[in-house]
DNA sequence: TTCACAGTTTAGGCAGCACTAAATAATCTT
DNA sequence: AAGATTATTTAGTGCTGCCTAAACTGTGAA
């Protein structure tokens, strides 16, 4: 598999789990910022390796061995992603990138070696679970900060845009995951959110509040 | 810069430091395992890149730039491997191929925050210097234990031929850098050495000699 | 039901990096 | 110094992955 099927495979991979319906070819040229065109080359070739099955003008979806190779690739991003931040005290909107190079990695020695090293990590600094050398994980239980109830408290286990300029936002109003947070405030006229965590209260965005995700406590 | 690009460069830094002259297609194209067209092709490139000064038909060398980013690429290999040593637990005939991966990723605060987390490491498993961030570093005073003295006491202090089967035979022996040798006998009929360390004597092979490196002491 | 349009695929090209075969330059021999 | 040999380059090709432009499919609106 070279470096660009991995990264397509592992864009159907996310969009499958956005929306359970097959993948449309325009939502994975999206994904890849490529072009359609070239959306359709790459999934001749990958439905060729039989890593996803394709139905023309149908959209598609992961192959049992397509999934697989997926999830492995999504083994080793988060597996390092968590060794640039605990070993390497890279910050949390510094990782993905990185990562993005590293998961391509090739041997599996090195990312069960690594897994041990960090101590078979369960999640990784964004709140995404970590499969095991089996493939298997657990999708740790959330709802959005706009799903979530007022009155009720939350404790922060996830982030859905893993963009730098998010996370930063973050970072600067001192919300990282395991905060815990209370739902003081629904606006009803722009959806934003007002909370409160480590005795502060914050009006945040729908936008900020629908890339957050909590679990209740 | 291409992975194709950084590897013909870090193979003419090789080549140049083998044997001073320049380097020619030929052997480039070798050393790269590959035709003499293939790294014709890839000389234009990298002498239109200013990495490389070429004269057609007399081979080339590598500019202060080239030899700059050549020296970055060996900087990373040389830290990855003393990662996955020292921290993951790889013997040292394993480190060499998954290095070559990761050579390749792009991100200096990765490299720097890497040499900072293994304690900012001289040399390599294999004995050879590692790079500081500015490219500088030592060579190691060295000769091969096939140009040793009789009688005289040294210590192993690098190899040359890092193929896996020459360090497994090495570590069945186990002969390690750090080991300490004392040259027993030469033979001139076929060049083997009769050499004594941890109380044992060994007679090894003139291929062997030639690739163990040695200081005295 | 048919038409318009969005979504998708095909056709044809381009750049990177490899290859073979053929041409050319450098060097060695005698 | 000329021919033979070796080293190197050029020409032409294939494969991957991207592109644009054009053709096609499927669907929703009239």
């Amino acid at each position: 598999m070279t470096l660009a099927e991995e990264n397509y495979l592992k864009a159907i991979y996310h969009l499958e789990n956005q929306c359970n319906n097959g993948v449309s070819t325009n939502a994975l040229a999206e994904e890849m910022r490529t072009k359609a065109s070239s959306a359709t080359d790459m999934i001749k070739k990958l439905a060729e390796k039989n890593m996803i099955s394709y139905i023309p003008y149908q959209g598609v979806s992961l192959s049992k061995s397509g999934r697989s190779y997926a999830v492995k690739v999504v083994r080793k991003h988060r597996l390092w992603e968590v060794f640039l931040l605990e070993k390497l005290n890279f910050s949390w909107d510094e990782v993905h990138d990185v990562a993005e190079q590293l998961e391509h990695i090739k041997s599996e020695k090195l990312t069960d070696k690594l897994d041990e090293f960090l101590g078979f990590p369960k999640v990784d600094p964004h709140g995404d679970p970590i499969p095991d050398k089996h493939g298997n994980f657990e999708e740790v239980d959330k709802t959005s900060l706009s799903n979530a109830t007022k009155g009720l408290t939350y404790v922060c286990v996830g982030v859905d845009d893993s963009s730098s300029d998010f996370l930063k936002y973050l970072d600067g109003n001192n919300i990282s995951l395991g905060t815990t947070i209370k739902i003081i405030h629904k606006e009803p006229f722009d959806n934003s959110v007002k909370i409160k965590f480590n005795d502060v209260e914050l009006v945040v965005s729908q936008n900020v509040a629908k890339n957050l995700f909590l679990t209740e406590v």
